[in-house]
DNA sequence: TGCCCGGCTGTAAACGTTTACGGAGGATTG
DNA sequence: CAATCCTCCGTAAACGTTTACAGCCGGGCA
């Protein structure tokens, strides 16, 4: 015992009892006399004695640990949504092992090596990976259950927003606002993946217009890289055309923010000149004023963490949640100048 | 073989050599002979054989995973400073373990459980954990090596900046505008935890003004939270008072970007009226013209990953490394008036 | 009193690897 | 040709738990 961890034998020595009764009065599991499992803890902890987790894993096929993919393409989606997870999983204790994507050649790896990923976990929670792009099933990836946000995934529960919904709810913002010229800067979002999200948000977009019977001018639309700079760029490019928007819907708020600086500098006022609306009430959209669709991502992760426990333990069955994303009103829409 | 997983056992019968040479031809060790490697390759090919990761580490000892502890207060510092660590683990085919610090409740529990922790990974990287402010040595919580980032901790090896140095060149940047009456944004940076890190920046900006033979005045320093929400409440004071400084120096960009939005909306021209230096280079700095002091969160992060991977593998002793924190001049910081 | 049952505990076999040790056989050396 | 060494491989004992199974003991019941 000198330099060495207590192991669960030491404590059956020392506790005058068998390992296999330590292991059943550690665990609280019923048939062991209560004198017996207060005597087996009070040697478990005057000996500081820990669980040895390889060899508990090993033993029971539990591993306690579920694990987490997400790409890191902004910083703010993934970081907000692994602060919801790691809650529910610190909280029942879980292990959260994490794997992320920031290219296109991590992703493959991820999904070539799923199946090894999936053996070190109870059970998965995939943030935007669209795993489902590939074809087939959770099942055919994972051998775990798992938990998809941000899109639908077959054998998999999920939790997703409705893109096109949202996004045409806010182009009818900026419609019942009296705004008819309407540019829109769309985004990847995340580089390099296979994410229908920026096609679902300029169909919401086209569903506002055309529900308002106004026109679509297809070179009202820019395309931004999903962040600041391309957002910045983008609207740049929407400012040097003569008949420039009086309104812009951007599919980030990260773009959005960068619209709002070349505009300022381009001494156009926000929202006297130029409306602006974003998507996702980013961290920082709230000081900047920036009116926006709120996706609670912290919360989308606190719902798949539960779900993927309530899946790992059986008694729930993967189910598909559809997230509301409410419209925020800020200071950077008003009516046309 | 029909539901179960192969096991090394039926690659050793499948291939006519016992487990021993299979577990020595698949990690590549020497004393097998070329052919047998080569059938033994074929075989667990064939079967699709996986390493049972459980068995290998109780056997082995080592568990291929690396543990990150950060808090979570913004989201960017933690979130890039994990994307660089992630690409070196995973090129070094290590697993990620983090535990996340939201409130005080979870950073007491982690430190409580950090023995445990270090049982369940070959190392340890600590992110602005503040593990020092308990006193103690890195030993002394965890019996694992262990690489600080942002702080110095006995018995670790770490990567840090020097907060004062870097605070005092920002602040050196505005007096050579010819800015003299500089405000000062102050914030925990992170809330709640032991943090010498404002102290640091404060000295710093005492220091520029001395160096410059300038007085300190102390109501030029006002509270932020760290936040960009926090810093709008800050400008929002100093620039009610009847002599507005020329000049902001934030401590985080964060702050920054809340006082540019709110000397903007109160009608002053930035830097025309008021420059604004932050610190951090945040992701959003370079769209919104940002100055600031660059940390270089990402490759510190790399840095730390490689240095626990070479102190795992022992070839390396803990060493203190003090990371560049360079100027990046833009537009929010011009000459006064 | 005999039987049965339930609560509690111990024995020992997993779980699937890694690795110390030893041995067989061929090559090398004197 | 004998002695020695090296290469390659197998045997079996770890690694530290969990858990199926059996057994003991005391009490309740007929």
């Amino acid at each position: 015992m000198a330099d060495r961890l207590p192991t669960i034998s030491d404590i059956a020595r020392a506790a005058g009892v068998s390992v296999a009764t330590v292991s059943r009065a550690l665990r609280n599991l019923p048939s062991v006399a209560p004198a017996t499992r207060t005597r087996v803890e009070a040697v478990a902890a005057e000996f500081e004695y820990e669980l040895h987790p390889q060899a508990s894993r090993l033993a029971s096929g539990r591993t306690w640990t579920v694990g987490v993919a997400a790409p890191l393409f902004g910083t703010w989606f993934p970081s907000r949504a692994l602060g919801g997870i790691n809650s529910v999983l610190a909280e029942a204790g879980y292990d959260l092992l994490v794997s992320m994507m920031t290219t296109p050649e991590h992703r493959q790896r991820f999904l070539r090596e799923a199946r090894s990923f999936g053996r070190r976990v109870d059970g998965i929670v995939l943030i935007d990976t669209f795993v489902s792009a590939e074809g087939g099933s959770a099942d055919s990836f994972f051998n775990r259950p798992v938990v998809a946000v941000g899109e639908r995934l077959a054998g998999a529960g999920s939790i997703a927003i409705d893109n096109r919904q949202a996004a045409r709810r806010a182009v009818e913002h900026l419609i019942e606002l009296g705004h008819e010229r309407i540019g829109l800067v769309t985004g990847p979002i995340i580089a390099d993946l296979p994410t229908p999200v920026p096609e679902q948000r300029r169909l919401g977009y086209e569903d506002a217009h055309r529900d308002a019977g106004l026109g679509i001018d297809p070179t009202l639309a820019v395309e931004g890289d999903g962040l600041a700079g391309g957002g910045a760029r983008a609207l740049a490019k929407l400012i040097a055309r003569p008949d420039t928007p009086t309104a812009v819907f951007c599919m980030t708020d990260e773009m959005a923010f960068g619209t709002l600086e070349v505009a300022r500098s381009a001494g156009m006022s926000v929202p006297g000149d130029l409306s602006v609306i974003g998507f996702d009430d980013h961290d920082l959209a709230e000081a900047l004023g920036l009116t926006t669709m709120r996706q609670a991502v912290g919360e989308m992760g606190v719902r798949a963490a539960e779900q993927v426990l309530a899946l790992i333990d059986g008694d729930e069955s993967p189910s598909d949640i559809t997230w509301d994303v409410p419209l925020v009103v800020r200071s950077t829409t008003a009516p046309p100048g």
